[in-house]
DNA sequence: TGTACATCAGTGAACGCGCGTTCACTGATGTAC
DNA sequence: TGTACATCAGTGAACGCGCGTTCACTGATGTAC
């Protein structure tokens, strides 16, 4: 094994501790160098071998969570496109509630950071967040057999963005018979904007007919 | 003037004192006793005259904010039930953004630690929303001229404040142009909302006629 | 293949600093008689 | 009203602690000849 790979692996070894750290409840901001210095088995020092600093830890843990975030929600798309509205719905719910159940230290991480004191973290996130909502967005164009024409699909898209991501904060801090309850509403929201977008659509066009 | 006057005036010059670091854009974890003792004008120690810890500091900010949003919110209460639907949403975004604007480091807090790491702050804030979302439920009873059957209008109230989080949390971060189209797509997003629950309610009904 | 040298991941000790909190004390305000 | 005492908001000094970072050093790995 070539030292290349070995600070691969200790660099691995270190973000492997952090999300070991944050599973187990804490905030990027309260993550101490020594603290991930002893998770990880290593001297303090030594993180300066592979992070300048540690807000490049910090960056480098929210480009894990943000990249397997997205990888998580586009692997479902190919299902997704062939479905009908009301199957989309409920193909898309369920793909968010796995991704939550798997990966909820993750998902804290990014709506923690995402109104964090840390600009740097939070315009990536929103970044992140856009491409994911901009992806809904073509998906939705595809289910509904429209043109992505002035963008109207993506402000249906980030409405439901915005009341999964509001549905995932919750579920953060309840029990599981309370989850259950919020799951059968958040398919109501989501079916409440997807039927009011069509009807916009619909008013829409009665008024500029003929395209 | 009272010793207890005086003491009171010390404790509002604490509070101030904070929220004007928040102002600057500093958060809730990273209020030092110092510094926040040095705003105030006093030796640090004396803040424990007035608070016990730094968590019940943090509890006696989040506090104030929880109850200005509400009394915000509900302030606009009065026109919003003689309202038709669509004056309805305009008037509550109306609402929403003067909020904002006005209020923008108590709202920047409020979201900040409903996903922060101290769960007895996310716990009050998560139930003040909820109050909000109920209150919300209320008027858009009055407004559709129906009875709160099974919560329902709760389902549509909550999906709409997720929405409007969604929004004062992007607007956090963007400038003057990009919030005015932001602020266009959050009316049409909360329309979806509103015509998407009345084709719900049309199809309940339709389903089981004669109440 | 063997040797001399360069690289560099990891280390232990130390840096200055601010953290939240405690303590004994001061002195003005309040209270009892 | 005057006096003796109690209360208590505010203070300066000190507590132990962990923070992020720097530095000179070690020793195994890699490289050039």
């Amino acid at each position: 094994m070539t030292r290349a790979d070995r600070k691969a692996q200790t660099r691995a070894r270190i973000l492997a501790a952090c999300w070991h750290l944050i599973e187990e409840g804490r905030g990027l901001d309260s993550l101490g160098l020594r603290e991930v210095a002893r998770a990880a088995g290593l001297a303090a020092p030594s993180l300066y071998n592979h992070f300048g600093d540690m807000e490049s830890l910090g960056v480098a843990l929210l480009d894990q969570a943000c990249f397997r975030f997205r990888r998580w929600m586009t692997e479902g798309r190919r299902e997704l496109i062939k479905a009908s509205p009301d199957e989309a719905i409920a193909l898309v719910v369920a793909r968010f509630l796995q991704y939550l159940e798997q990966h909820d230290a993750e998902f804290r991480l990014l709506v923690q950071q995402r109104t964090g004191s840390h600009a740097t973290y939070r315009r990536r996130i929103h970044h992140e967040l856009h491409l994911a909502v901009v992806e809904l967005g073509d998906d939705i164009a595809e289910v509904v057999g429209r043109p992505r024409s002035e963008g109207d699909v993506d402000v249906e898209a980030e409405a439901m963005a915005a009341i999964l991501l509001g549905f995932g904060i919750q579920a953060l801090d309840i029990d599981k018979l309370a989850y259950e309850q919020l799951q059968k509403r958040l398919v109501v929201q989501l079916t409440m904007v997807m039927q009011g977008a069509r009807f916009l659509r619909a008013v829409q066009d009665a008024s500029s007919p003929g395209k």
